[in-house]
RNA sequence: CGCGGGGUGGAGCAGCCUGGUAGCUCGUUGGGCUCAUAACCCAAAGGUCGUCGGUUCAAAUCCGGCCCCCGCAA
């Protein structure tokens, strides 16, 4: 069960892995996307259907009839990956403790709907993902496996996603299977670190200059994997993808400290900002140095208005 | 029919409204200056202005179709 690309990856090294035989595929109902407003598939739909595997994409889970139809292919292990939709204690009552979740974060910190932009934004050093044994309470259920990876202060969410779904996949291949030999033996949360990754919210895109660069860089970095990051600048939006946090004494909060022919440096609440990639209006992301051939920017000139 | 913005020498942009010598900041090539340089000076090359058609004496510019890209929204 899953949606997004982060979940295909898994289905993809399930489908792989002679271990395993995917008898049937739970997704997200097809979504209007795009510019067009196309109804489009789920990754996970995609993929299923090429392999020509039931799928089935209710707009509620929760109802009998397609708990059913889930009993109806007879899994040994019910796997699910950023699916999208609450799962109903009944339902994992139904296939009690064979109901296993893979999370990209080391539980018990940041349960929930954001965790691999989360851990970046707050500036943690280190994530990775978690094999759960699902519980009614979100991603609370005992821990089969996990698997650390580092947070490097360049990498940005979608880099890190991108490394987080394969540990994820491995998961499935190495733990899950010693989990359903009954060889190993889950792990309880350990209560006093839970954490939160809320939802990115989209009032979040807006830079806010005078925080100190270190945390709009993390901003930045973290929010890639969504909706970005932006600011104003003469009355038009700038998004600003990658910079790099610089360690010299602020001008102040959005002033231009130099606009060299390969460098844009912008004063923080704390330090500064030196942008390295970024993408105006209508336009697509460029590197800074070709942004100021066409768009000259003064020194003094101030971001955020 | 979701809303809006773009496609101009190799890169990033201006010009379009108010049709009529293709411009700017770079890059490239050659030359000069310099102990030297990615710095400076001089010169040159390089563009069917996304594409097809229409209007006109004349279209990058006005009108219509198509292709590609971007933002919002979802």
């Amino acid at each position: 069960m899953g949606t997004p690309e982060f979940a295909e990856y898994h289905l993809k090294q399930l489908y792989a892995d002679p271990h395993y035989q995917v008898v049937g595929v739970v997704s997200q109902p097809d979504r209007k996307q795009g510019r067009k407003l196309k109804l489009t598939p789920s990754p996970v739909k995609k993929l299923a259907l090429e392999h020509e595997t039931p799928v089935i994409t209710p707009d509620k889970f929760n109802n009998t009839e397609v708990f059913d139809t889930v009993a109806s292919w007879r899994p040994e292990v019910i796997i699910v990956v950023a699916y999208g939709q609450i799962i109903s204690s009944k339902f994992l009552k139904m296939f009690d403790q064979r109901v296993v979740n893979v999370h990209a974060s080391l539980l018990p910190r940041w349960r929930g709907a954001a965790p691999i932009q989360r851990s970046i934004i707050e500036g943690d050093i280190e994530t990775g993902v978690c094999l759960q044994v699902m519980k009614k309470k979100l991603d609370a259920g005992d821990v089969i496996g996990e698997r650390k990876i580092s947070i490097s202060d360049d990498i940005n969410a979608i880099e890190l996603h991108d490394k987080l779904k394969v540990l994820g996949a491995d998961l499935l291949y190495v733990e899950l299977m010693d989990y359903i030999r009954g060889n190993l033996t889950p792990v309880k949360q350990d209560e006093q670190y839970i954490t939160y990754a809320e939802k990115l919210l989209k009032s979040e895109s807006l830079i806010d200059w005078k925080l100190p660069a270190k945390k709009i860089h993390n901003l930045i970095r973290g929010m890639q994997l969504g909706p970005g990051t932006y600011s104003l600048f003469q009355g038009s939006k700038f998004k600003i993808h990658k910079t790099t946090v610089v360690s010299v004494e602020s001008d102040g909060p959005g002033y231009v400290m130099a606009s060299e022919p390969n460098e844009l440096l912008i004063g923080c609440g704390e330090n500064a900002l030196k942008i390295l990639m970024i993408q105006p209006e209508s336009r697509s992301r460029m590197e800074t140095s070709e942004f100021l051939k066409g768009h000259p920017i003064q020194k003094g000139e101030i971001f955020g208005e």
